[in-house]
DNA sequence: ATCCTCATTGTAAGCACTTGCAGCTTCGAG
DNA sequence: CTCGAAGCTGCAAGTGCTTACAATGAGGAT
């Protein structure tokens, strides 16, 4: 009832009201120039579930994350949202905490609020979830699920190039002991990454030796996972980790631990977040490029919108960036 | 229409469907059954919109902040949503990055999705928003606005209290130079927490030197203001920053110019973010309890939208946290 | 003066649900 | 056997807005 009390203090229809709202067809510009007068008088807020419901479109899309406090996917959806809103659209988040339970829930509320596409960038991924959303009316980009599907759009980061990048610089370094720390995660590209590191560690250099651990995404996690791989009384000369996140918490419990980072032990990460740069030492990392990611995830989603849905795969390439956390191997180990 | 599809694979009307979908008067529970089973099959997802027009309530909550990146906030956040979830509620988040402009835009979007209940937790926050707001049918929270006002509650750290602790800190350690590290921000909180640290350096301690420099919000921020307050030959035994964000930046350009912590400089942090225990060295910092300010914004919120709107102020005490950034002051200087 | 055109504006039919009110069954009590 | 009370379910009136289609009016052409 509130667009027609602005209607009644222009003294128009709700219609014409309504067109100034959305600048459709001409309005008189006097006509316009009151109405606009009455809506700020009356501090009106047009209702948007009643425009979506009636206009039939949406205009945001939803992005669906594990951990948005990880820059890695705050870089991602920060760079959505910076596309989106030059195309007019609006992007809401939503936080899975890696529980496949809360990206079920996620994936359903993203669904009732009707977004024009939803982008899924988790490392829980459930099967079940891409074959539902398959079928769906709404495009859906993926990152990092495996296969490309009818409707959906698939982000993969070409991990074994890089990590094949990786290891061949740390075995020029002359390491040949390397621990490996983690994070859980059921399936996805988490798994993916400690798989490729164990395959291109045994392909490259089959006399290198490794371990690994595991916890939560996060610098406590880190640091718990360098302390029980080294509890085992394995000593590495270089620990690669899956992100920079727990690289740093790793670096936290070296040092606690009085090992030296590089001079002792050497430690990489993963994603080059900005605080891999600002931890001491900084951090030797693989840059995935999330600009590039957000850009091609609103490219792929509101392009697919208007035209037809490209079930596609799109590579992108991680890059090592050399900094001060590794060097070469010690000699008397 | 899709409502009606449901309907008519279980052989019922809308109005029954509806009933199961809201749990609302009791349903047979054979025709519970039917429908649950037709809404399986037809994988219907109720459209939100439709929902809340019909309904009225909406049963979220709209949380805008300045910086999401910067841990302190989405400490808030996730603290709001943590209880909003508990008590059946679906909570958005909007970033600013300490753009008024984009401050207004934020609450506007909030209105028009009818959130029942708004914080916002921003540093740049304009008057007139708070005029506007105080007006309104939505209970809103603001952190550090200043007065509260009808249908306002205001959240108050009580940033003197803390300053004085800190500052006495740093007095008994017989720091006479000090630097402060700030950000740009038109009004509040940071804005208060520099006056803060002025006046109270003023009456504890008349002979303490002080000069400060301001930057973005961020790492890089935190180091560009370390180095334009170098810059200017100004050599303090101490620095306050204004968050911990920038005390890690500032850490970082100290490093690059050969300068220990904390035995050259000591340097102090604000909030207590979780990466202020992991950078090297550790930060002494004032923490400020997240949680409990997330609590307390949906206590509010949610209480208040059945109740009668309370415009009461409630304040927070910061605490001191002594970590490995700061020792006694050199010597010679 | 008459008719046609185009710019503006109003009318009303949805959009996909919720919900008060009424109707239909079914039962147990009287 | 009859009647009222429950327990269920359907009807239909909103909810606030968009938009195709119709209506109105002012000019200009003839």
């Amino acid at each position: 009832m509130r667009l027609e009390a602005v209607a009644a203090r222009a003294g128009v229809s709700i219609a014409t009201v309504s067109r100034v709202l959305n600048n459709s067809s001409v309005v008189n510009p006097k006509t316009r120039a009151r109405v606009l007068k009455a809506i700020k008088e009356l501090r009106y807020h047009p209702n948007l579930h009643a425009r979506t419901l009636a206009g039939g479109k949406s205009k945001t899309i939803g992005v669906i994350v594990s951990n948005l406090e990880n820059p890695f996917f705050f870089d991602v959806y920060k760079a959505v949202e910076g596309d989106a809103h030059a195309r007019g659209y609006e992007v809401i988040v939503a936080n899975t905490d890696y529980d496949p339970e809360q990206l079920f829930t996620s994936v359903r509320l993203m669904l009732e609020r009707r977004v024009g596409g939803l982008a899924i960038i988790v490392s829980e991924m459930q099967p079940a979830l891409i074959d539902d959303l398959s079928g769906g009316s709404v495009p859906v980009v993926f990152y990092d699920v495996g296969t490309p599907r009818r409707n959906i759009t698939n982000i993969r980061v070409n991990y074994r190039q890089g990590i094949e990048k990786l290891v061949e610089y740390l075995h020029n370094l002359g390491h040949q002991k390397v621990g490996f720390i983690g994070h859980h995660s059921a399936l996805g590209p988490i798994h993916e990454r400690l798989q490729a590191v164990k395959d291109v560690v045994a392909a490259f250099s089959p006399q290198m030796e490794m371990k690994s651990s595991a916890n939560r995404d996060s610098l406590e996690g880190g640091r718990q996972a360098a302390r029980s791989l080294l509890a085992t009384g394995y000593r590495p000369t270089a620990i690669i980790c899956v992100n920079d996140i727990m690289a740093v918490g790793a670096l936290r419990e070296l040092r606690d631990r009085g090992l030296r980072v590089p001079e002792d032990i050497s430690v990489t990460g993963f994603d080059n977040i900005k605080i891999s740069e600002f931890c001491s030492p900084s951090l030797t990392t693989l840059h995935i490029p999330r600009d590039q990611i957000g850009h091609t995830i609103c490219e792929c989603l509101i392009a697919t919108a208007h035209q037809a849905a490209a079930d596609r795969e799109i590579v992108v390439d991680p890059e090592l960036v050399v900094r001060d956390s590794t060097t070469k191997a010690p000699r008397a180990q």
